[in-house]
DNA sequence: ACCCCTTATAATAATGATTATCAATTGTAA
DNA sequence: TTACAATTGATAATCATTATTATAAGGGGT
């Protein structure tokens, strides 16, 4: 249950928590590297596990492509665009979703569930929209 | 937007049909061969694709886990057992959710979501008692 | 039946993300 | 300071899926 906070550890949480995004691995690796320039790979994915089954950050595993990692573990829900791939928090009353009422099917014992939404966000549909406007010329 | 309904096309669909389950490419991999020793698995992935695309079969991606494939393309929801996989449809109704009220949120036009259980299904519950039973022996 | 063209197939290689392995290093506590 | 456990960096391995490619069907039109 306890876990070392080793200098790693601390770097990686802390560009997690300063990005306010959802990262992927690969992502923080980058941004670590600046700090750390000898840390491997390994070691991100490594921690970033570590990190999440201690509770400390979520793992977002979102339909069919690469786990982010998110530095805020409230229960909350995400958005994903299908164009560039970000993901996005997103205001969704989870009380409207009663784990209760749908336990007796199947006689499952239900332990969570998570909605997730998906779309192209503002900035893809905005260079849809120039692009569109350029063709027309 | 056509396609040709080949014999393996024609036979991977009917065994997911008559599977009433949620299988996994490599599931129906294995049904299929009992028909067509000489199928391969590449071309289970192919069809499904195809299949999915033409919207005659639904594509689940499920939390960080294999994808799995449906028979069934009416929009529903699914829950999946942490224990043994296995994935059910849940009875929940989507009138519930309103992609619209929460479409303004961060500028994203939204396509579609979904809802996502997980829990423990009944027979890994029964297994695990049958367990908890036996060592207090 | 034959030719042509397109699509699909089987076999296999390649890819991408993630996890496993392991020797070397580091932290901590007696 | 020694002793042990936890962690790291480097790299190999794994797993699911997609790409490649040479070969084989399917289906008109003749
Ligand atoms: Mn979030
Ligand atoms: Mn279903
Ligand atoms: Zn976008
Ligand atoms: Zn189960």
């Amino acid at each position: 249950m306890h876990m070392r906070m080793t200098s790693q550890r601390e770097i990686i949480l802390k560009e997690l928590q300063d990005s306010h995004q959802h990262l992927t691995a690969d992502e923080l690796y980058e941004r670590v590297k600046k700090f750390m320039p000898r840390i491997s790979l390994a070691t991100v994915y490594r921690n970033l596990e570590t990190l999440s089954e201690a509770g400390i950050i979520g793992k977002l595993e979102i339909s069919g492509r690469q786990k982010r990692f998110d530095a805020d573990v409230h229960p909350h829900d995400h958005i994903f665009c299908l164009q560039c791939q970000r993901v996005d928090n997103i205001e969704f009353d989870r009380n409207l979703v009663n784990p209760a009422a749908v336990a007796s099917d199947k006689g499952y014992r239900i332990t969570g569930y998570r909605v997730e939404f998906k779309g192209i966000c503002s900035s893809c549909r905005n260079n849809q929209e120039k692009k569109r406007d350029g063709d027309e010329q």
